[in-house]
DNA sequence: ACAAAAGTGTTGGAGATACACCCATGA
DNA sequence: TCATGGGTGTATCTCCAACACTTTTGT
């Protein structure tokens, strides 16, 4: 009866490079520590809450720390505690080494967030030994009960994009409006129209054409939009 | 760095009368102690979650145990871990007297359910010596951040309820029409247009006409109906 | 000249909105 | 007979889906 438990936050972060939606991913090694290729596992970048500190707070330290990814768009979509949460070995072999209480329950927090790809390059540090983007498409298994945190944030992606504007976190600042068009196609999973997509960007507010085309492109250079959060 | 949380779950359990909405509210007392009225907090049933129980499973125990609700519809829909989320002297004094740990931060995870006012009466027990429904307009000023957790949990039902079709939980198993649109504008918040508003419920899957009318009212009865969840 | 993506309008159908009157019942 | 909510149809408008060709650049 006497519950005491770990809290942890793991962040799904999103990129787009203009082709796929990409998840930042972390691998878990130890500091200074040679691991043998099938002892570690990747994971989202992720760490326990500090015992004086917001859950929010939290969410964007441990993103810091791990990606050197800072100020951008956190957004917390669900709370993870299945007892059996921490099932494989190898997690728990980690966890032993790295925490005070590696034997400790702990719940975790899943936030998802928004880059850029091209205006942030994450710099791995503390226990991450190095942070990569990885296709969503081609995600590996994960440590811990990651794979299952990534698929809810990506079906809580989907169900904002639609209502708040979220979306624009993905692109760089300025972008033509087949970036935009393809990422929500990729987001949605689904092909739109290009003519109806791009009456309805017409209707939205906040995209504004800016005085500028792309350049160095094979093709007719596309008309360079950025996006003013209204108001 | 030796965190330690407790962990909690809170249910905002809304209840529908046919004219408002409700909110299901325990006083929280000590067993056995007749405490001064003005040393305790209405509170959202809410409870510590058990160290080898998952947090749905958890939700479901506690809100049985406090107010008898069994098999009812349980939403998880986000974390609540501000680091001062108990910050009131007699919220304080009441964990000291509960709690093995009282000094413990607790995060809790919300959750939110639906009942028909009509099928379940409540019967309160364990530590909350009275369950009550309250009306949403009219909440008095609940423990900890129990208020922020109903704002939060009442926005999140408004979503889901042009998503989903969670509005059924909250009528009875026999409604009339108006009963349901009057549940339609009292959660949006809008008023609808009947006409229209009855279109839609023609389209709508599982929604179906018994033989049988209203009784009992001073006016014309209406015409009853039933919702059988679709396949 | 060719390849590759940018850009641009119209039409038909479905769904949303706005609106006003008669009906059945209990008191 | 009156008060109360139940029940019904139509016209308009807006939004959505479907659809094909010309333009501009780099190679």
């Amino acid at each position: 009866m006497n519950a005491a438990f770990d809290l942890s936050v793991d962040n799904v972060v999103f990129g787009f490079d203009g082709e796929q939606l990409q998840v930042l991913l972390i691998r878990q090694g130890l500091p200074g520590v040679d691991m043998a290729p099938d002892r570690f596992h990747m994971a989202v970048p992720g760490d326990l809450v500090f015992p004086e500190e917001g859950l929010d707070q939290a969410a964007h330290r441990i993103l810091s720390n791990l990606t050197s990814l800072d100020g951008i768009y956190l957004k917390q979509f669900r709370a993870f505690g299945a007892p059996d949460r921490v099932f494989e070995e190898k997690d728990r072999e980690w966890l032993t080494r790295i925490r005070p209480h590696p034997e400790r329950r702990v719940v975790t927090i899943g936030y998802y967030s928004l880059v850029a790809m091209a205006d942030y390059t994450p710099r791995p540090s503390s226990f991450a030994s190095r942070a990569e983007w990885c296709p969503l498409s081609d995600l590996p298994r994960l440590a811990f009960d990651h794979n299952d945190i990534v698929k809810a944030g990506l079906l809580q992606l989907r169900e904002d994009v639609a209502r708040e504007s979220v979306i624009f976190e993905l692109l760089p600042e300025k972008f033509t409006l087949g970036q935009l068009q393809r990422l929500h196609e990729i987001i949605l999973d689904k092909d739109l129209d290009k003519r109806n997509f791009r009456k309805n960007v017409k209707r939205m507010e906040g995209v504004v054409p800016l005085d500028e085309k792309q350049e160095g492109v094979l093709h007719k250079p596309a008309q360079l939009y950025t996006y003013v959060r209204p108001q």
